[in-house]
DNA sequence: GTCGGTTGCTGTGGTTACCTCACTATGCAT
DNA sequence: ATGCATAGTGAGGTAACCACAGCAACCGAC
């Protein structure tokens, strides 16, 4: 039916809009998603390694080395011998990679809201619960 | 709210689902997104001038050549020169092309259905409902 | 006309973000 | 101890983007 297309179409151009304005936010501090990324997961999961990084950002773990190399070229983040694997390599947040996380997750928020915010609060609330749905399907 | 840093999360998944779909379905025929789009395009639009291309990709004016340069290279699409300005190139899609079109269009509309047909229809509408309104505002 | 500025495409060359493959160091089971 | 598996990374390649320069064609002012 057209109107499934449609709603696939709408559901991209959606996050379209949304990811268009999230660059926008990040530019100040001139880090890719893919660096964001990493930076929040790095702060909420305590002993990560390089190769867990690489699953979660679903990229080879290769690619994983140069995500942290970049971050930690800002001194955003640390290398830190696993001390249970001394092959292993865990990515620690320096406190200045903890400040800009906090930072960033909070610009994307606010912005989250100001996107979002065009839409009536039962709508929104509406919409997050069909999305909900969809996925957990 | 929380509620609405996750309904941007929400939507950003659900896209980002149906793209990995979307792109295991492209498989078999061996062309990037762009691409894609482009066949679209240039099947819709009569008269479409490489420049109008790479406006409606959002890319620059170089990489649509570019694009182009792969669709002909597989003869999906032929350059045929503006008859209104000579400096200008028009892309048509060839019989090849009209019918991969066709069958990347029927494939991508099954693969929407069956992505969304996990939803019942009028949870279905209701979403197509509130993303447009969404995206209207 | 013709001449200066503009436009449409593309060649060259560069960047970025991925990848695979091979290597080293380490861990671990027999 | 010895052989195989695993963690990260250096080397090198590819694909998709970009800016800039160049060429051909267009067009408005004179």
């Amino acid at each position: 039916m057209s109107t499934d297309d449609d709603l696939g179409e709408l559901i991209v151009r959606a996050a379209r809009s949304l990811r268009g304005r999230w660059q926008a936010v990040l530019e100040p501090w001139d880090l890719s998603p893919h660096q964001v990324r990493a930076l929040m997961v790095a702060g909420r999961v305590d002993g990560l390694r390089l190769s867990g990084l690489a699953e979660r950002l679903h990229i080879a773990p290769r690619s994983a080395t140069e995500v942290v190399d970049g971050l930690a070229g800002r001194g955003l983040v640390e290398r830190v011998p696993d001390p249970t694997d001394r092959r292993a390599v865990l990515v620690q947040l320096t406190p200045e990679g903890v400040r800009v996380r906090d930072e960033v997750s909070a610009a994307r928020a606010a912005d989250a809201r100001a996107a979002l915010s065009r839409l009536p609060a039962d709508d929104r609330a509406e919409l997050a619960r069909l999305l909900r749905r969809f996925l957990d399907s």
